[in-house]
DNA sequence: AAGTGGTAGTCTCAAAAAGAGACCAGCACT
DNA sequence: AGTGCTGGTCTCTTTTTGAGACTACCACTT
C-alpha cells in the first residue's frame, strides 16, 4: 500500500463527499456504499470480475446463495449499471451475467479491500476470539 | 487510480484467496467483508476514521441510525478489533469510541471505494434512472 | 411413449434481521 | 420536585432473507 495515495487533501475531500457538509443522513456516498455493500452483492461482482457468468454457473459458483437473492442481487447490480444481463435465444435460452465498464472501475477499489482482507483475515480472527474469550 | 496497482500477480493470489480454491461458500474474505459490509459499519468506521466520538454524538451524527442498531453495531466493530471503546468514570459516565490500528488499516482500501462512490455516484444514479425508464 | 435433466426463474411461507419507541438508573441543574 | 443528559436494554412491528416447491419448454434417454 503506497501511503502517498492516502494524502490528506484526498481524506479532506472523502470527508466532505461521506459527510455531505455534516449531515450523513442525506449522503451520496452511502446511496452507493449501500447499494453494493449487500451480503451477496460484492461476491458476485469479484465472481464476474473473473469472467462473465451464466445464472446456473453462479449458482453452484455460491452454493449458499438462495436463487431467490441471486436472481434479486443481480437484478439490483443490473439497475446500478454495475452488470449486464443478456440472453441468448438457445434452447432452452441461456442468460449471461458480465460486468460492465462501470463495474469493472467499481471492482478496482473493491479488490484492495479483498487484498486487505486476505492479509488481516488471521488479525480479525484473533481478535474475534480475543473478545470473546475476555467476555466469558 | 494507478494501474499498475491491479497487476495480474496481485489479481490471481486474489481470486485464489477469495475463491478458496474454487469454493466460494468458505471464503475467508467473505468471512472478513461481510463483516465490514453491514448497513452501518462502513459509515461508523468512515466517522471514526476522523476522530474519536461518544456514543451520543454518533447517533447524532447519523440520525437515521436507531439506537439498538449504533450498540450492536459497535459491539460488532469492536468484537472484530476494528474499534476501541473506552468508559470515562465521569458522571454520568461516558464513552468513547476510536479506531484501533487494525480499523485505521482497513480504512485505508475502505477509502479507496468511497472515493470512487464520491467520483461515480453520479454514473450510478443516471444508470438506475435509466433502468427504471427502460422498464416501464 | 414416458421419464429425466437442464434452462432461468417465480411464488409462498417461515425465519432472521432491522426499525420504532418505551423504559432504566444515576447525577446535575433549575 | 421536575427536567435533561449519559449510554444503553427490552419489547413489538415491519422489513429482509432463506428454504423449498412450482413453472414451462426442450433435448435426450429408456
Amino acid at each position: 500500500m503506497d501511503s502517498k495515495i492516502f494524502n490528506l487533501k484526498a481524506k479532506l475531500e472523502v470527508y466532505k463527499a461521506m459527510t455531505n457538509g455534516g449531515n450523513f443522513a442525506d449522503c451520496p456516498v452511502r446511496d452507493v456504499i449501500q447499494g453494493i455493500s449487500g451480503k451477496w452483492s460484492s461476491l458476485l461482482v469479484m465472481a464476474l470480475a473473473e469472467r462473465p457468468y451464466r445464472f446456473g454457473e453462479l449458482r453452484r459458483l455460491v452454493p449458499d446463495i438462495s436463487q431467490r437473492m441471486l436472481t434479486q442481487t443481480l437484478y439490483d447490480l443490473q439497475r446500478d449499471g454495475y452488470v449486464h444481463r443478456e440472453v441468448f435465444p438457445t434452447k432452452p435460452p441461456s442468460v449471461e451475467y458480465s460486468l460492465t465498464d462501470l463495474g469493472r472501475s467499481m471492482f478496482a477499489p473493491l479488490q484492495m479491500l479483498v487484498q486487505w482482507a486476505e492479509l488481516n483475515h488471521d488479525a480479525v480472527r484473533e481478535a474475534r476470539a480475543a473478545f470473546d474469550a475476555a467476555q466469558a
